[in-house]
DNA sequence: CCTCCTTGTGGAAACGCTTGCTTATGTTTA
DNA sequence: TAAACATAAGCAAGCGTTTCCACAAGGAGG
């Protein structure tokens, strides 16, 4: 039925381990034998067993995504479509195989996880952001499995991983509003399981001493990378007695739901509260008003995820790729939703 | 190193066919020795090598995802991340892994798919969206390979697929306008290559049809599935000497374009013009206004498609399913975007 | 008591490919 | 002219499974 490399070697005359050197360019077969073979190869529509061949070479040339475990909200976030898309990119750039995967429970990522790097699926894998006690990263880390961290581990410093500087990044958003004149900022958070969330606040808590400006407690609300945790923060804002004037916020998503809840209650962005928010995903620049955001450069960070993992899987030819850690640069965009300069109040 | 089935044989003392049997819960193992070997793969941790056993047994229980060609710019689009998420959950329920792979051009497309279908690494092959004449569709066709298309052919009927009914849904969506008492309503359409465009195009012209109601050339532009694609067609319309006071849009998408043009030129939505549009995407109830929108059941689409396309993979065992065609019902979703009656004018 | 089935297991070939080793055919070198 | 080498191609083993066939042991049927 299908054509194998026997039929192809039998038609041309030679032998199959010819036809299969002629395939990967072995310096030794002459270039007329390459050429007939290639020839012939055309003729018979043939094409490579891809299982037959990473049998043997024990690699796939394929490598797989995994998502984070709550995948079902998630994946609606434009945020991971825009990793996804830098990553499936690049790899198949590199000739590679994109596989996604994604478990219900962290246990039954876990099995995912190990049934596709044990039994030999995918040659390595990519994580997207990671949770402070992570048993996937044990687990590929003491299996000496070939990954790639997009975000960073508290608990080991020796892993590939691409990130943004995320305390950086929360410096400089609300430094802007700062600097627009706001004093009042308040921040909210996302998960503090997640090590974004808490860069993030480290960052906005840095930018608001270094200003000698006043940290309150009630300023800082956590809550999920969802757009109902922003529309719940904004209540609980704009009830406070006394409020901020503008906000920091963890994720665009988030943002929309702030935007939402203050459109509903007919209040003005960013004239009654000013936002500043993180990932700059496509349709930030959309809302209305269009927020400023910081530009993390998602696509970016998925495309060198993926260049940094292919070039750590072990390959016969090459030597290893030397990254460990690399951070993308982020930079603020601004927009209408933090172009407003409060009133001098003191 | 890793652990074969051998290794687990020898320790357990028994022969790799016996192994082999216990993974596969052949029926003529004794429950004796199915348990103790068990307990052996577990000890060793054992886990089946994915490429040999797809080598022996010509199945990969994976999929491929085949997006369109210009993956780049769609990939940011809301409406496939749904489908895939779809997909990615049905699949993985069904112990299917999945695979994505785009092409930037039509001929890399294909030669992604020839290298992936007739290279044995899937089993089958999801479509997303289909072009008028498709060089992929053919070529899945004539070589035999399982596929299902979410969208439809208009080259051959007896393809598995799932889809809209996009004639009546761009019915019912005209409809609503009509009944809020629009008459001038213009449409904004797709790339006229698209089967999708074409149908819901037709069934705009069928509703105005029905109503007795002027269907003007100047009232229906064509765009991409892009946002610019609404801004544009915004201004077009608002230029008209005589211009529509409702707009059918192709594409949620596409109505953030208009959206975003119409607030710059301080036009109030619904009140100037009243929208509804289609997929109904995560953010539609997010923009100011929500739009109105016809639901069609994205991640429900994706979903089914992974569902026909596993069962109509030939199995040893089951019998091939028998769906062939299946419409998933739409629901217009009417919100602030199309709640407004313009004045009579006759 | 002998044959025939059933049950549980082992042996070995096959899946399609790669690759180290070997061989055949020139082409140099001493 | 013989020895030494470079080049081109073939042979066969092996990657980790599955599965057809064979086989042993025990029980049932005649």
């Amino acid at each position: 039925m299908t054509v194998t490399i026997k039929d192809v070697a039998k038609r041309a005359g030679v032998s199959p381990s010819t036809v299969s050197r002629v395939l990967s360019g072995h310096p030794r077969i002459s270039v007329e034998t390459s050429r007939k073979v290639k020839v012939i190869m055309e003729e018979m529509g043939y094409h490579p067993n891809i299982m037959a061949k990473s049998l043997v070479s024990k690699t796939t040339n394929s490598i797989c995504i995994i998502l984070p475990k709550p995948a079902e909200e998630l994946f609606s976030n434009l945020f991971f479509m825009e990793l996804i898309r830098g990553i499936v990119t690049q790899a198949s750039r590199s000739g590679y195989d994109v596989l996604i995967s994604s478990g219900a429970t962290e246990k039954e990522e876990l099995a995912a996880v190990s049934r596709l790097l044990k039994g030999r699926r995918v040659d390595g894998a990519i994580l997207l952001y990671s949770r402070k006690d992570d048993a996937v990263i044990d687990f590929l880390k003491t299996n000496g499995y070939p990954f790639v961290l997009v975000g960073r581990s508290d608990k080991y410093d020796d892993i590939l991983s691409v990130d943004t500087d995320n305390l950086m990044a929360a410096y400089d958003a609300t430094n802007h509003l700062i600097s627009m004149g706001h004093t009042r900022i308040g921040f909210v958070s996302g998960p503090p399981n997640l090590i974004v969330s808490r860069d993030r606040l480290e960052g906005y808590r840095k930018a608001m001493e270094h200003h000698g400006l006043e940290l309150k407690s009630d300023w800082i609300v956590e809550g999920e990378f969802l757009q109902e945790s922003g529309y719940r923060a904004m209540s609980f804002f704009m009830n406070l007695p006394s409020r901020p004037t503008a906000l920091v916020v963890v994720d665009d998503i988030v943002s929309f739901g702030v935007l939402r809840g203050l459109s509903e209650l007919n209040y003005s962005v960013p004239a009654d509260l000013a936002l500043v928010s993180f990932n700059n995903i496509p349709l930030s620049e959309l809302s209305t008003p269009p927020i400023s955001s910081i530009d993390i450069g998602i696509y970016h960070l998925g495309y060198t995820a993926s260049q940094i993992l292919i070039q750590a899987i072990p390959k016969q030819s090459k030597e290893p790729g030397l990254t460990r850690r690399l951070i993308i640069p982020h930079r603020l965009i601004v927009r209408e939703s933090s172009m407003f300069s409060p009133v001098r109040s003191e």
